[in-house]
DNA sequence: GCCGTTTTCGGCCCGACTGTTTTCAGTCG
């Protein structure tokens, strides 16, 4: 039972004492628990045998009976109780803007609506405006609500939003007048997917700005608009634009940023300090005085806190240990000296190995690793053990001719039944990787991993859980149970950069690094030399999950790098 | 339901926007 499937079930819960009208504080009691669940940096399961459940903040006897007989038998008997009548599809209405809880049960309690679907239909044939609150304006808005839901079909990668924000803020740069602008929310976070953009404009005259902001080309829908904040759909996405006091701007921004977890953790500080905390600005209780406001630095520290870097704050214990005056200093893009994992024309990619070398030179590193696919993998012509010393002359050629450091790395395949291919003493980076029979069973898997980890030694395990972002779950494992492996046999785990992987995720770093204390290494998968260039995505994660520079081997010089691998290749 | 450098009971983050039930509840982030 992994950690993701506990938390579900605890926020299954919760949705269902929402819909019910349970109180408010024990709802956010079981949110708050799947939280600290799914941010957990070991396998709940650990922590359940060690009888530590009680340990976990958030977590009492009641919480913590539920997830042991869900640990034992799979289930819950208490969700099972009060979800029975509870249409499933209620959930989905909860899905479309507009909709609450209190709205969906009484949708069902009162009209008998139980789908999307069948609200949709009721809207067309007008039946809800007789009820209680309910006019013309309610009925366009839910049609509108649900028009939106089937467009936005869930959160679209970090990679795609970055541009469309970008475009948003050129645009109002040019058509409006203010003092600063500058995204917040998920997307300054650093995550990996985006439900929607938040834009942050200071400005002591907002009117003009929510107009410009509105009245953009491309814009589909307004969904809210008041005098300092807005809210539109535009190129499938919904963007919230905020316009705050100049004065507030650093509230403004802390608030905006998030996560939302992290801002109520600070506000509960703020109010055992004797303050108030909104976005805009620290407030003293007694007088009603400001404090801070500026700066993010400034609330932080009249809270007696260092500046949280935004991709931490996501409530996984960094108000703690910020506290504690031990927040880790995080890998930085200027760390890095190379990248570990690329592909040349000697397998798929668009690029030869000299043109990757030129590409890495001009992104200032001092070493690159070429690591094609090995023979092995049907839909790609990959290095054979044939061809391996062209490859490797290949690799030597284009070091001496652009003069940066180069390793010889191969990408073998973890075949079906566990064998390797293929490893060889002139491969300096053996990355293993499954890139086949991706749909065995959990057990399956991991004896294919412990198989070619105990027999081969690779250096790195390339795109560990096999995830693709949106589009596929990936293997039948967790990065955790991954890790767990690749403690125990010396594996070095791959943080893939590539956009649409980010594999293994934040919360897989963080349980590398601050459990296990191993390194991580980042590669882009990059096939051709423009993708070399998302290994930014990859540093985000990285600190995402509080890695240091000492946690990531790609900021070993080239030198430091070569000999912790002939340190490896010695029996 | 959880929790306690004020509390084992009585609190639990904060504000904007919307529609409509003219004083506020519901939704959202």
């Amino acid at each position: 039972m992994t950690n993701l499937e506990v938390a579900n079930m605890l926020n299954q819960i919760a949705s269902v004492l929402e819909i019910k009208g349970e109180s408010i504080f024990k709802i956010r009691a079981y949110q708050e628990a799947a939280t600290r669940i799914g941010n957990l940096s070991e396998p709940i399961e650990e922590v359940w045998r060690r009888g530590e459940l009680r340990n976990i903040p958030g977590i009492g006897e009641s919480i913590a009976a539920k997830i042991e007989e869900y640990l034992l038998t799979g289930k819950c008997s208490y969700l099972e109780e009060i979800a029975r009548d509870v249409p499933a599809g209620l959930f989905q209405m909860l899905e479309v803007p507009g909709i609450g809880p209190k709205l969906a049960w009484r949708l069902y309690q009162e009209v008998g609506l139980t789908s999307v679907e069948e609200l949709e239909q009721a809207l067309h044939e007008h039946r809800l405006l007789g009820l209680r609150g309910f006019g013309a304006k309610m009925e366009k808005k839910l049609l509108d609500g649900i028009r939106m839901y089937r467009q936005m079909s869930g959160r679209i990668p970090l990679y795609m939003a970055l541009p469309i924000v970008t475009r948003i803020i050129q645009y109002m740069k040019r058509n409006a007048s203010f003092v600063d602008i500058a995204p917040a929310g998920s997307l300054r976070r650093g995550r990996p997917d985006i439900g929607d953009c938040d834009i942050l404009v200071a400005s002591d005259d907002p009117i003009p700005v929510i107009e410009a902001f509105v009245s953009m080309p491309d814009v589909q829908q307004v969904t809210a608009k008041g005098d300092t904040k807005a809210s539109v759909f535009t190129g499938g996405i919904q963007v919230d634009l905020r316009v705050v006091p100049v004065e507030s701007w650093g509230a403004a921004l802390q608030y905006f940023t998030g996560s939302k977890a992290h801002n109520i953790k600070l506000r509960e500080l703020a109010i055992k300090k004797g303050y108030k905390l909104n976005e805009y600005g620290l407030f003293e209780v007694a007088t009603d005085k400001k404090v801070a406001g500026r700066s993010e630095e400034e609330i932080y520290a009249a809270l007696g806190l260092p500046w949280i870097p935004p991709m931490m704050r996501e409530d996984r214990g960094e108000i703690e240990l910020a506290m504690n005056g031990e927040l880790p200093p995080l890998v930085q893009m200027e760390d890095i000296k190379g990248d570990f994992h690329t592909h040349t024309t000697f397998s798929d990619g668009i690029n030869t190995v000299y043109e990757m070398a030129e590409k890495a030179k001009a992104m200032g590193y001092e070493w690159l690793v070429i690591s094609d696919h090995a023979t092995g993998l049907g839909v790609v012509d990959g290095v054979t053990p044939e061809r391996l010393q062209e490859y490797v002359d290949a690799i030597r050629d284009a070091e001496r001719k652009v003069g940066i450091k180069l390793f010889v790395g191969l990408e073998g395949n973890i075949m079906a039944d566990g064998t390797y291919l293929f490893d060889d003493p002139r491969i300096e980076v053996p990355i293993a990787s499954i890139h086949t029979a991706l749909g065995q069973e959990k057990e399956k898997i991991l004896d294919r991993y412990r198989k070619v980890f105990g027999e081969v030694r690779p250096l790195i395990v390339g795109h560990p859980t096999g995830r693709l972002l949106g589009r596929r779950e990936g293997l039948k494992v967790t990065a955790a149970e991954v890790l767990q492996l690749c403690n125990e046999y010396g594996v070095i785990p791959e943080l893939n950069a590539s956009p649409e992987r980010l594999d293994i995720d934040d919360v897989g770093v963080l349980m590398a690094v601050t459990q296990y204390r191993m390194p991580i290494a980042i590669g882009t998968d990059a096939h051709d030399t423009a993708q070399m260039e998302h290994l930014y995505l990859g540093v985000l994660q990285a600190q995402r999950g509080w890695a240091r520079k000492e946690d990531v081997l790609n900021t070993l010089s080239a030198d430091e790098l070569t000999e912790l691998l002939a340190k490896r290749r010695k029996p």
